[in-house]
DNA sequence: CTGAAAGCGCTAACAT
DNA sequence: ATGTTAGCGCTTTCAG
């Protein structure tokens, strides 16, 4: 069994809220008998409990972490950001795999409550109306992450997911491309990446162009939503370029394209979204929009552990910079 | 402020032993007090501080998870395989990211027993005596992934690594190539990893030719170290194929070929090594060693939860089965 | 079948 | 400057 702060009072022959004392670093105690506490402390190799300080602090130094799904090669990556930014300042990671199924989730924050975190870093596909109230009702001090809520009244770190899909849109109509592509999520669902089709939507029409409903796919984010998407788009329809709402359906579809004897970017320009590691590794190397995940996680947990501790935040929704990164899979 | 069981205990006029019993199930409790009881608990919401069990039970139903570095495209799906079984016995994971750093590590595992885990998922790229010390020290059950050490003190589970890697090796001599190189970690680490490097040896060995120290490369096993190695090796040699130690590595070896003129597999056969998901795909896609990354998670979490409980474990050193799948990166 | 009370290991008044 | 003590929310003997 390991020492408890009793043993070490024992030990050091002083009262345990002494040792207490030294080891929270508070009032003032006399450097002998500090010395001797310390000593205790070495000697018994004691570390304080945390389970009983939180208890008695209302406090655990540990934050909930929820993604759909850590596999998913973008979350990771902020996963990997707000760990460091947790491990900074002493606290540790729950993290929790939704699938972005809404009970999993339900159950999830109520664990997280249980185990009293002091907060929650949330990101998710869709933001339903009762996770939000679920959050309010435990009082759980949460940021989003990637999506945010109307209203802002939960802090949020995202990007501006529209414009960017505007950008990316624009960029590949003004390379000349008439006819452009969107494979990605359904516009109806009520997240960030459901954005991206407005912003297609946007350039199309600001250029002087009609959505063709030929042209656009609807299905999830993997490889193979990429690819069926360009098989599905290119059975009716003859296309100059794809804008793709992920990287790895943007490599799904230059597959498919390659599949029926299409090069990319010879034949058909290819954007992706989020520059993912294998984005640049990836043949032909994905232009796309590079989306700052390892900032948005260490972002948002500075900003949780600021609000955890009762500081005021500068700026509750975050809007970080993207980038659109130009490499071989659109023509130059 | 949430509920706490005396809140309980007074909205069904009983006592907090009565509140805790229907809480966990034991003993017997009247039908009616019972009814009360749970009438009490839902009305008020409440749910049970975990902090406060835990403190009393000495078991906080988490387990901690050691890994280098959630980025890399390997442990996302050995977490999520964890995290998947962890859930199902109501156990919640806390993720560490070490960078294979010792004092790191260190430090991690001494907060994990502070935070009072159940247990430990451990994975690194190298198994330190002193980690295994510290283990031991501090008495946390352990289970490791990836790794092992001799004389099975630790429970672990692992694939055959050297014979994975004879197998690669073998499979592309057979094919043919006369002058295969090596892309992979240096053979003194001690870790699992580096026991490709042996079964890349003995298959040469076995097939009756030398190890060319020229067509060795020692990195990382990122990209970038495929691609330097392959620029490295054929400054002063020519080779027909090679076994990279990760599908990264063989990633980016596949890269420098290209930029060199030279085609896979018409030219060079790659072999990788994990079966990532990018594995397939990337173009050409990979002809790997095909690691149950997910399984090795889940098998882990398996026998923690076991040891955590005290239950016996069969076998304390799972070897998991690997396969080679063929696909496009070797010629047929 | 139910209640009273001790105690898990710690912090934070409150005394001295 | 240091000690005593209550109490964080729960489980679990021990009585009754």
């Amino acid at each position: 069994m390991a020492a408890s702060i009793k043993d070490v009072a024992r030990e050091a022959g002083v009262s345990i809220a002494t040792v207490s004392r030294v080891l929270n670093n508070v009032d003032v105690v006399n450097e002998d008998t500090k010395k001797k506490v310390q000593d205790a402390i070495k000697k018994l190799s004691y570390r304080p409990n945390i389970v009983a300080r939180s208890l008695k602090t209302q406090k655990t130094k540990t934050i909930g972490i929820l993604v759909p799904d850590v596999s998913n090669q973008f979350y990771p990556e902020v996963v990997r950001g707000a760990e460091d930014v947790a491990n900074i300042y002493d606290y540790n990671i729950i993290l929790c795999n939704s699938d972005s199924d809404l009970e999993k989730e339900k159950e999830y924050i109520r664990v997280l409550k249980e185990k009293m975190v002091d907060g929650m870093l949330y990101m998710s596909s869709s933001l339903e109306g009762e996770i939000l109230d679920l959050i309010d009702e435990l009082e759980l001090k949460t940021v989003l992450v990637e999506t945010k809520i109307s209203g802002g009244k939960l802090p949020s770190v995202t990007i501006d997911n529209k414009k960017a899909a505007y950008d990316a849109t624009k960029y590949l109509i003004d390379k000349g491309n008439k006819k452009v592509a969107y494979i990605g999520l359904k516009k109806d669902r009520n997240n960030a990446v459901s954005k991206r089709y407005n912003g297609y939507e946007k350039a199309l029409k600001d250029s002087g162009m009609e959505v063709d409903p030929g042209l656009v796919y609807f299905g999830d984010l993997k490889p193979a939503d990429g690819y069926n998407g360009i098989n599905v788009i290119l059975e009716n329809n003859e296309i100059d370029a794809v804008f793709c709402a992920s990287d790895e359906a943007a490599m799904g579809a230059i597959n498919a394209l390659r599949d029926k004897g299409l090069r990319c970017p010879e034949d058909v320009d290819v954007m992706g979204f989020n520059d993912v590691n294998m984005a640049a590794v990836f043949y032909p190397k994905l232009t796309t929009i590079a989306q700052p995940m390892y900032d948005m996680g260490s972002v948002g947990m500075r900003m949780l552990i600021k609000a955890v501790n009762n500081k005021p935040l500068e700026d509750n929704q975050y809007v970080l910079q993207y980038y659109l990164v130009e490499r071989d899979s659109v023509k130059k």
